[in-house]
DNA sequence: ATAATGTTATAGAATTGTTATAACATTTCG
DNA sequence: CGAAATGTTATAACAATTCTATAACATTAT
């Protein structure tokens, strides 16, 4: 059992929100390098929704660097550490968020408290 | 003329990016508190977009407290500071992209450092 | 061999994003 | 007052995306 939850009646698209789970369950260490994903199938199965949504969401999870998907071995867990590229990418992703927060006036040590809370949850 | 850049050729959808575009005006003080943005008729033709797209860009900013609308004087720079709800969101906001560091082992002081560059470019 | 794997193809339904007209009530301004 | 501009609403159409449903294929494990 993976202890995926997916919310049906959220308005997030079902196969980012399975590459949600997987991604923090890497970062809480629920799952670990080298662990194998579930089959499409059997995921689809486990969580109630279409074996090409779950293929959707692995593929994405390839291409970001997260899974190697190999037919011997299915989907198993592969962090691809390219530091560089994913200081650029959380950069961008940050922009927007971090200007709505300059302008509502919270401050840079606020959001260090943030940052700090999040890690907190990912080292357990 | 308000500057707005618009990528026609970009996966955002274009009342998204808008909406960003200003949010981003907002921060570097492009645009200020109780300054008047065109009327969604004249925004649209500035940028080449249509109407309705303009005018769902502006909602959603009056929703997020970045704006009011008045038929008076029509959609003018007003932020709403709620900090306690504004925090909330930006964890929220925050969770997935820190896992994603964390995965890559992007360290707490990385982050702090992505922080610091984008508040110094919203202090100019 | 049989079963399970990821992959691909096709098709349909629902939703979303965008544009296009048009009309309406309200407000601004000459 | 009358014309112009405002946000708002309604309707329609189109394209793209999301999700599901079947089905089939080559490869691999047992």
């Amino acid at each position: 059992m993976m202890y995926i939850e997916i919310d049906f009646s959220s308005d997030e698209a079902l196969y980012m929100q399975l590459r949600n789970q997987i991604i923090l369950g890497i970062a809480t260490s629920r799952f670990h390098q080298g662990m194998s994903l579930p089959s499409v199938r059997q995921m689809a199965e486990e969580i109630g929704i279409n074996m090409h949504t779950v293929n959707k969401a692995y593929n994405v999870l390839r291409q970001e660097g997260f899974v190697k998907i190999d037919r011997r071995h299915g989907t198993v867990i592969a962090v691809d550490e390219n530091k560089v590229t994913a200081l650029e990418e959380m950069k961008e992703e940050l922009r927007v968020i971090i200007a709505k927060g300059s302008c509502k006036n919270i401050s840079r040590k606020e959001v260090y408290a943030l940052i700090d809370e999040l890690y907190f949850e990912y080292s357990e």
